[in-house]
RNA sequence: GCGCGAUUAGCUCAGCGGUAGAGCGCCUGCCUUACAAGCAGGAUGUCGCUGGUUCGAACCCGGCAUCGCGCACCA
């Protein structure tokens, strides 16, 4: 290849082009027969509703790097996409846009409304998904997965029947959390709580005996017309005579007996508590404990119902001004706090969720959490396995004293329940008491109701009717790693191959709404867990330290920052910026001029990169990786001995990091290792050898032309190894560059080829530390030069002193290249005997460890900044000396510390006491 | 109330027993034919406070403080 590229990366037309050879040529489409050890991922499925935010940015990032290094490392790896339908929300979209047009769901019918959600769906489902392409997923898109398709559709069809079955589904009538906003229950986890200045008020409740009052405190007067007793602590000697007798409810008049109830805290107010047994989760547990009866004075929609007389049809808010202003006109109020106090709030609805009695299905959750506890702690290791470590914990603890999960939804987007009332057996209607019948499909349950009910005395047909209510969203969720690959069909070739699933990767957020119900549905339909790691991570926060969020409008669109700086780059921000441990990450911006420092330094990264292989086909003579093959150890020179060394260093490393989630390091790894090693001092090391001089003749051409290919065969496969390192955190630009440099056809991909194995003979630890001798001694010159004055392109005579014999050798084996990074005009190595000997000119020096840097010239150079830097150098020794003498002075450490490091303290005190000394005759040779 | 995490250079964060690092920003000099989205050089820290363990602590242990999060919740 010797097509000279532009001067600067546009990611832009690279990304998309990358894109699209990726995914028509089916790429990521992985045959289930072909070889290669499995490794699958199912992704997060966002909400059809959404549209692409910063934590589906991160977590594309996160999983598409482990699932593009998998690939490399010639695992079958296979990506599912897809996406969720976000019952509620979709539900209120809708029902919001009806509204607009003066009309309501029922206007339009169940089948027209699901209609409309349809075609809602189509229309605004495929934005995420085009974003997500945007990002350069390498997910199979020809696996796209919905959860209200009709294979996840029936997924849950089987697995609502199966658990029926086993007894782990029921429906009853309970307290839940009603969201009146969305005409629903929700389950708990939908449920937040949130601080709210309120009031207290303490309410007189008169005794039947006339003998006095009791005083009561609420928060939410209203609920006492569905009062129907009043508690107080069995131990609590104030009341213990009152208990048994009965007290009448203002402006109710119904007569309520005072019950002793240990959940009463006899130190909080008066000691004395209504009890609402159906408007609120203790009370209703203190009436089951003494029998109470149930009284709901609310209906579904919030406001009052005829059992509320007076109050009825007033919102729950109006009535309950009504009702204070009522007691206090009846003398009942005794008086008002202001109360901050929580209150649970519907997290879709963000109103405040009203407990309500209300028949609903739910599954019976501690069975299936026992089987995640036990695999939790398993002794051949915990099942999944969390990482970082410490989310395992809150799992458990949330595994432990679960409670039952209310599934059904008073919504008709998405699955309806599959159950159907026999209404031949309640005249035609539903109620709570209405027998049904619980089936894959209508006509099995027509079958399975006519065996139950018809004969005998039932001689009329059956009429059945289907629940309506739809299941939870998060239902479907939790059966997404093996209904997106073919369950129930035990036998499908999918699943066979690729569950249960290697790692789910997603936030801390969702352990219990999403992982939690995924391991216990994944327990009762496939006896494993559904993965065999979780890797959870952090938040991405906005500059403020906020978590970003729609509702707070601070969320960062991924789209600007992909247009200013692509994909990559911001790909390659992200994931630098996790820490190991999973910690939220925060991401600069600037919002008026939409940049952002951090994925600016990723593009200019990605620049970098793209101008180093820039170099390199400039400087190949037309040849690739392929063509020039493997270099000849024997031809190797010092610095490509020491590049090879570190690049076979470095590719086990983040070989490494990729495999143990590491991801951050192994892109800081990748990115100094690039920058500093291979740009800063290779590139610059070969420059040299690249260009062979046109005045060479005969045997000196002939040796520069080998040296010269010596360094092309370095050069391609350090840059060759580099992009496929890169490729899982810089997918395009890696692509891109690959091609350029090996030539190979666009149809063959970078992304599928394999990762280089680690050249092990080339590792050698101490050649890397003579290099960084090298390398420190190069820059000693450098800062002298600078100190002194000396301009940039001025030439200078450089003379090294030093004792030691292997620096020595290493500084003669490297003059040529010390010479070309220093310009230097001429170069000795002398040790210290010859040094003294020659004449005593006048010098700048510099000291450093062993080794003394003089350039000796005069008249050109400021003299004083160099006394300067030289009495720099004798503090600084110093104060290492007097700190190790300080050391080695205790007794206890030369007594307990281990011998290494003892005698690594006195070499280091020789060094700085050499030092110290050197720079200070070097300071005396200059002269006052 | 219970639990978890964070606190290190101006900013964002690494380091997790042997006396502090990176990127960005900042200062100086350079358009040196890969790259000014760059190159070379430079400055910058009582590692939140406080006890303890240790020859030695940013790192381990105890307490405290501040910030953030999760769970539970008293009417």
């Amino acid at each position: 290849m010797t097509e000279a590229l532009p001067k600067s990366y546009d990611p832009a037309g690279t990304e998309s082009r990358w894109q699209q050879a990726w995914e028509s040529s089916g790429a990521f489409h992985p045959d289930p027969a072909a070889q290669g050890e499995p490794f699958s991922v199912v992704i997060p499925p966002p909400n059809v509703t959404g549209s692409l935010h910063m934590g589906h940015a991160f977590n594309t990032a996160l999983i598409d790097t482990i699932v593009r290094f998998q690939r490399l490392r010639g695992k079958n790896v296979l990506c599912l996409p897809g996406t969720d339908h976000a019952s509620i929300a979709v539900q209120t979209i809708l029902e919001k846009q009806l509204k607009a047009e003066g009309r309501g769901k029922e206007d339009l019918g169940r089948e027209a409304f699901l209609e409309k959600a349809w075609a809602w769906k189509a229309e605004s489902g495929g934005t995420i998904v085009g974003q997500l392409r945007r990002l350069g997923y390498s997910v199979d898109w020809q696996r796209e997965r919905f959860t209200l398709d009709s294979g996840c559709s029936v997924a849950v069809i089987e697995a609502f029947n199966r658990l029926h079955e086993q007894g782990l589904i029921y429906r009853g009538e309970y307290l839940v959390n009603w969201c009146p906003a969305s005409g629903s229950a929700v389950s708990d986890l939908e449920v937040e709580m949130q601080e709210v200045d309120g009031h207290l008020w303490h309410f007189r409740y008169p005794l039947s005996s006339g003998a006095g009052c009791l005083e009561v405190a609420t928060t939410r007067p209203e609920t006492l017309l569905g009062d129907t007793a009043v508690a107080v602590n069995p131990k609590d000697p104030r009341y213990a005579a009152l208990v048994g007798q009965t007290l009448t409810l203002p402006l109710v008049g119904r007569q309520i007996p005072i019950v002793a109830d240990d959940h009463v805290d006899a130190d909080f107010g008066t000691g004395c508590v209504k009890v609402t047994p159906a408007h609120d989760p203790n009370d209703f547990a203190i009436g089951q404990r003494h029998n109470l009866p149930l009284i709901t004075v609310m209906a579904k929609d919030g406001s009052m119902n005829e059992a509320a007389g007076r109050f009825a049809g007033l919102d729950r808010f109006e009535a309950r001004q009504a009702v204070v202003a009522a007691m206090e006109a009846e003398g009942c109020l005794a008086r008002v706090e202001e109360y901050r106090h929580s209150v649970p709030f519907s997290d879709r609805g963000k109103v405040p969720v009203e407990p309500l009695l209300s028949t609903q299905w739910f599954v019976r959750t501690e069975p299936l959490a026992a089987r995640c506890r036990e695999a939790l702690a398993a002794a051949a290791g915990s099942d999944p396995r969390f990482v970082p470590q410490r989310w395992s914990k809150v799992y458990r603890d949330w595994l432990t004293d679960i409670r039952d999960w209310c599934i059904s939804r008073q919504l008709w987007w998405g699955h309806r329940i599959p159950a159907w009332f026999v209404v031949s057996e309640t005249g035609g209607v539903i109620t709570d008491n209405t027998p049904y019948v619980v089936a894959r499909d209508e006509s099995e349950a027509r079958a399975k109701a006519e065996a139950q009910f018809v004969g005998g005395v039932h001689a009329h047909p059956v009429v059945l009717e289907q629940d309506p209510d739809a299941l939870d969203t998060w239902f479907s969720s939790g059966l997404w790693p093996f209904s997106t690959l073919g369950w129930p069909d035990e036998q499908a070739a999918d699943l066979a191959r690729w569950y249960p699933t290697s790692v789910l990767v997603t936030g801390f957020d969702i352990i219990f709404f999403w992982v939690a119900r995924m391991t216990m549905l994944a327990g009762a339909f496939t006896g494993q867990m559904p993965f065999k790691d979780v890797y959870i991570h952090g938040l991405v926060r906005d500059e403020q330290n906020r978590k970003m969020s729609k509702s707070a409008g601070n969320g960062i669109d991924p789209l600007l920052l992909i247009e200013r700086y692509g994909a990559d780059a911001l790909r390659f921000a992200l994931v630098r910026e996790v820490a190991g441990a999973g910690q939220d990450i925060r991401l600069d911006y600037d919002r008026k001029s939409d940049t952002s420092a951090t994925v600016e330094a990723a593009r200019n990264f990605a620049n970098k990169l793209w101008n180093a292989t820039r170099f390199a086909l400039m400087n190949l003579g037309g040849e690739t990786p392929a063509s020039l093959g493997e270099p000849d150890p024997a031809a190797l020179q010092l610095a490509d001995r020491w590049i090879l060394s570190r690049l076979a260093r470095v590719n086990r490393e983040t070989a490494e990091r990729y495999d143990s989630y590491g991801l951050g390091e192994a892109a800081k790894g990748l990115y100094e290792f690039a920058w500093n090693e291979v740009c800063d001092w290779t590139i610059e090391l070969l420059k040299r050898r690249l260009q062979v001089p046109v005045n060479l003749e005969g045997a000196a051409r002939k040796a520069a032309l080998a040296d010269q290919r010596t360094a092309r065969q370095v050069l391609a496969k350090l840059l060759g190894e580099l992009l496929v390192m890169l490729h899982p955190l810089l997918p395009h630009l890696s692509e891109e560059l690959w091609h350029g440099l090996t030539g190979e056809p666009p149809e063959t991909f970078l992304a599928l080829q394999p990762w280089p194995a680690v050249n092990v003979a080339a590792l050698d630890d101490d050649l890397e530390a003579s290099f960084a001798e090298l390398i420190e001694a190069i820059r000693v010159v450098r800062n002298l030069r600078a100190v002194a004055g000396l301009k940039p392109n001025q030439s200078a005579p450089v003379r090294f002193v030093t004792g030691r014999g292997e620096l020595a050798a290493v500084l003669q084996e490297a003059s040529a290249d010390i010479t070309a990074l220093t310009r230097a005009e001429s170069l000795v190595v002398l040790d210290p005997a010859a040094a003294e000997a020659a004449p005593g000119q006048r010098a700048l020096a510099s000291v450093s460890g062993e080794l003394q840097v003089l350039l000796p010239i005069e008249g050109l150079v400021d003299l004083d900044a160099l006394r300067g830097r030289l009495e720099k150098d004798i503090a600084k020794a110093d104060r290492e000396i007097k700190g190790l003498a300080g050391r080695l002075a205790n007794p206890n450490f030369a007594g307990k510390a281990p011998p290494e490091v003892v005698a690594e303290c006195q070499a280091n005190l020789a060094e700085a006491e050499a030092q110290a000394e050197l720079a200070r005759r070097r300071l005396a040779d200059l002269g006052a």
